[in-house]
DNA sequence: ATAATGCCTATAAATTCTATAGACATTACA
DNA sequence: TGTAATGTCTATAGAATTTATAGGCATTAT
């Protein structure tokens, strides 16, 4: 289950993707817009600029914007920045690696084994996907029932 | 990423798994084997017998085994009945569903069409992964390790 | 009967997640 | 050069979840 704050990481870079490039939105408007509390906002757009994934201009008339297209932020990027990893058990992770409490052998643990296909097939899944894609199947979805709604008329 | 909770499920089973059938084992025994908190292991024991996947028997000479062969108890199986559910998001849930807080409209989310994908992937790969691959993948491990140090003799 | 066992409810302790506060640093522009 | 507008940073509070424990009850074999 992903957290939250990377619900609202979707979100805002959603709503950064939808906006003219080099127009900076201000953290306080996409709290309001996105209705995400403005001091977790905060946190929140800072670990994706540190992550590469915004550009920030402070002072007056500054903002945050893509630092790439959307097209190249894969959803995997985004959920490795706010939650910190995607393996399902930490002895898995490469960024936050830690032994098992009591793993006897680690290379011969079955549970760790299974756990590597599992985290494969995340992986795979996660970095294929990009935020570009989040939006086009949004669009897709309103076109189909607004098609709809056409037809009926 | 997966909660003790599970790991110590999984423990539990591969040990349950590697005991002569119809010989039932004892919560205490299973807790010291597996270095599992007893009380603790006690209510995830009942929760996987709950789920169908262990019998227990109570009174003197009682204790636990496994309900079906351990090939037949997918990894899936046991994290849907530990962690109540495999979704990513909540509203992807069939099981434990509730709608997201301020969601517009479900039906053309970005996010949740994006997140399916993604649990599609995982159930897919947990459902088909067994108690008996977990198994069956740690001795292999052990084979080949084996072998290497004869070769070495 | 009695001892051995799982079952159940309640609750405590620890950890993580979510949210907030406030001072500080940087910038645009009058 | 001053000032208002902004993001940055550190600290911490509050809420929720996860992990762990306690103790009494119900059931069974002998």
């Amino acid at each position: 289950m992903i957290s939250k704050k990377t619900i609202y990481a979707f979100k805002a870079l959603i709503h950064l993707a939808g906006t003219p490039a080099g127009q900076p939105v201000l953290i306080a408007d996409l709290a309001k817009a996105e209705n995400i509390p403005k001091k977790f906002l905060e946190f929140i757009l800072l670990s994706l600029r540190k992550g590469g994934l915004l550009l920030s201009r402070i002072g007056k008339g500054g903002g945050y914007s893509l630092a790439v297209p959307a097209a190249r932020i894969s959803v995997g990027a985004i959920v490795r920045i706010l939650e910190g990893d995607i393996a399902p058990v930490q002895c898995l992770s490469t960024t936050n690696y830690a032994r098992c409490e009591e793993c006897q052998d680690e290379a011969t643990c079955g549970i760790r084994l299974t756990m590597a296909d599992v985290n494969v097939a995340l992986a795979t899944v996660l970095d294929n996907l990009t935020l570009a894609d989040m939006i086009e199947r949004s669009d897709a979805e309103r076109n189909k029932i607004q098609n709809v709604v056409d037809y009926n008329i």
